[in-house]
RNA sequence: CUGCCCGUAGCUCAGCUGGAUAGAGCAAUGGUUUUCUAAACCAUUGGUCGGGGGUUCGAGUCCCUCCGGGCAGGCCA
């Protein structure tokens, strides 16, 4: 079942073909179908003539007219011509229009479902916060963002897996445990000492409640840190684990599998499989690394270490995989997990990092290049900070949980709703400002009540009619029962943007950005909205027009609740 | 010093692999309801797309350079 959108696709890519075997072939996608702004410019226009009037040695207007002449055999088109520098503007068939909103009807759901993702396995890794505290609303950009990837490359035909690293094997969860055990030793009246760089948030208070309740006074007596960080190591992951999967499960959201790295490493030999691979390609050596630049680090004295030669890839200084002690350093483990990846199929590796860390990943893309053959597997896709305020003014740090912006009040004040969208309302590389006061209100300061209130009032009309005895049509009606006058400017407007709802998944799905769905479904809200306004749908005297109305309203209330639905934002029935 | 991200209307931001006259919301002003949800709609006002070069039929988008802001830069996390 193909879209009216890919049957013209193919259709131009078809007779350029035939007209100009000469070109190029890869020239084809620089073809661009696409919805003109100015509704007198049709309802889909194509650059088409311009891109070849080069390479063809005449001008864009000649092309066009040859093109001109191929698409007049397409049946949907009502209208094509050329305007402007070389567009070509088309102009579709009522009836193509109305078979398409059918479809759209029939099956809303494979309605933009593509098949890019045929023959490949595509793991999302997101989150994947170190477990040793509650979360901040940063981390719940990364939550949303991951999983509006994972919905959309779903939606574009890839198998998805939902993945969080648990990074349980660092030095970061041996100071959690000595925190939680000083917080523990605070409960017998003792006193305990939280290290420098340790957790000081109150909540590993009430996790060393919960450590008294099940072993009592057992610890108390051992002051062995290895013993300790060995004995204690599970119950502290696992505490923190909990309260952040309480956040993840009230944003919607589910992974496959927690994957924890300190089991890859106690029961897998991936670390050395891995780095065997890449010393077997000449890229692994012995070797010391100059003191680094930009910073001044007294007593600097150059140690030989396993090294990485990143700069076979052009990277200006090689990595270390193991530190002086011989651990593995951060770049190393995530070699050996990425290899993991690669070993259990996967070969679309998505990982949602924070700006912050998006340098770290260079030399990992460059790794896992190096082990594949292939630089299109591996996709770092990192988003901006987020900024918290209330009127404007920012919001109090929770002393509590150590002076972050938690991400579960922010949810209990705004909901999930309002913050997935609010989250998705932006390109990723905007630095996010969220303002919790905006998040509350009902207009369209507000963007998710807006589009959710188009489709509350698309279902409200569906109700309405039913209750004039003017059901919705079959999901295909016969043409004569239709009327084509109903598809006014304004309802054209909504019908072109349903139309291109394959295509822009596809542009979405190939690039990344989950947010052009938030951004769509705010403009399809507004076609809705306008349209309602310029006129009524409901119309007992015309029996034609309304059936014709209702069935656009129909499969603009599906397209908008699927485009919702990829953001993870609901789509209610009445408000 | 180096790398990455950002700079678009007074404010917050869109702008689809380069396309036609750069778009929304908020704010300001004026309208729209005996009609299906006015949480909406319509109209008006508001722009050197940070500056300057370059590439070409065509640049907010690509390249160079400068300015300004943010984030990074151990064998740390």
């Amino acid at each position: 079942m193909m879209t009216l959108f890919a049957t013209l696709t193919a259709q131009l890519h078809h007779a350029v073909q035939q007209l100009f075997p000469q070109v190029e072939k890869n020239l084809l996608q620089a073809i661009a179908l696409e919805a003109p702004r100015d509704a007198t410019h049709g309802d889909l226009a194509t650059n088409a003539a311009m891109v070849f009037a080069k390479p063809l040695g005449t001008s864009p207007r000649a092309v066009a007219e040859q093109l001109l002449a191929a698409l007049a055999q397409q049946p949907a088109l009502a209208k094509a011509e050329i305007a402007g520098p070389g567009f070509i503007n088309l102009t579709l068939q009522p009836a193509a229009v109305l078979a398409e909103l059918g479809q759209i009807r029939a099956d809303p759901a494979a309605y933009g479902r593509l098949a890019l993702g045929a023959g490949r396995q595509a793991m999302v890794e997101f989150v994947s916060i170190n477990p040793t505290g509650p979360i901040h609303v940063g981390h719940g950009r990364n939550a949303v963002f991951g999983e509006a990837i994972a919905r959309l490359l779903h939606k574009a035909g890839y198998p998805v897996h939902r993945e969080y690293l648990v990074n349980d094997a660092g030095n970061q969860i041996r100071v959690l445990v000595l925190s939680l055990y000083a917080r523990y030793r605070e409960l017998f009246g003792e006193s305990g000492e939280i290290p420098a760089d340790g957790y000081g948030g109150e909540y590993l208070i009430e996790i060393a409640k919960q450590l008294q309740a099940r072993d009592g006074a057992k610890w108390l007596a051992l002051r062995d840190e290895d013993t300790l960080v060995a004995e204690l190591r599970e119950f502290a992951v696992n505490a923190c684990l909990e309260l952040i999967k309480a956040d993840i499960t009230t944003l919607g959201i589910a992974f496959d599998r927690y994957f924890s790295e300190h089991a890859m490493h106690t029961q897998t030999q991936r670390m050395a499989e891995a780095v065997g691979l890449l010393r077997a390609k000449g890229l692994v050596y012995e070797g010391t690394l100059p003191p680094p630049k930009g910073k001044d680090i007294a007593n600097y004295t150059p140690v030989e270490l396993t090294l990485f030669k990143a700069t076979a890839f052009g990277l200006p200084e090689d990595q270390a995989i193991y530190n002086r002690r011989g651990a593995p350093t951060y770049f190393g483990q995530d070699i050996a997990y990425h290899y993991d990846k690669l070993q259990r199929g996967f070969d679309l590796l998505v990982t949602v990092i924070g700006i912050d860390q998006a340098g770290a990943f260079k030399p990992l893309a460059k790794a896992i290049e190096a082990l594949t053959g292939r630089a299109d597997i591996y996709h770092p896709v990192a988003y901006e900070m987020v900024k918290v305020l209330r009127h404007g003014e920012p919001v109090k740090l929770s002393k509590r949980a150590g002076n972050i912006v938690l991400l579960s009040d922010v949810l209990a004040e705004v909901g999930a709703d309002s913050f997935r969208f609010a989250m998705l309302g932006v390109k990723p590389t905007t630095p996010l400002v969220f303002d919790l006061a905006k998040a509350v209100e009902k207009n369209m300061e507000n963007p998710v009540f807006y589009a959710q209130y188009a489709h509350a009032r698309l279902a409200s009309v569906a109700r309405q009619a039913m209750q004039l005895g003017l059901p919705l049509p079959p999901t295909q009606p016969a043409f004569g029962d239709l009327d084509p006058a109903a598809l006014t400017p304004a309802a054209l407007a909504v019908a072109r943007l349903l139309l291109i709802y394959p295509a822009l998944i596809e542009q979405a799905a190939r690039a990344l950005e989950p947010h052009r769905l938030a951004t769509y479904a705010t403009q399809l809200a507004t076609a809705v909205h306008g349209w309602y306004a310029a006129e009524k749908w409901l119309d007992e005297a015309a029996p034609a027009a309304t059936t014709t109305r209702l069935q656009l309203a129909a499969a603009a209330k599906a397209i908008l609740a699927d485009s919702l639905g990829l953001c993870g934002v609901s789509a209610p029935e009445s408000m």
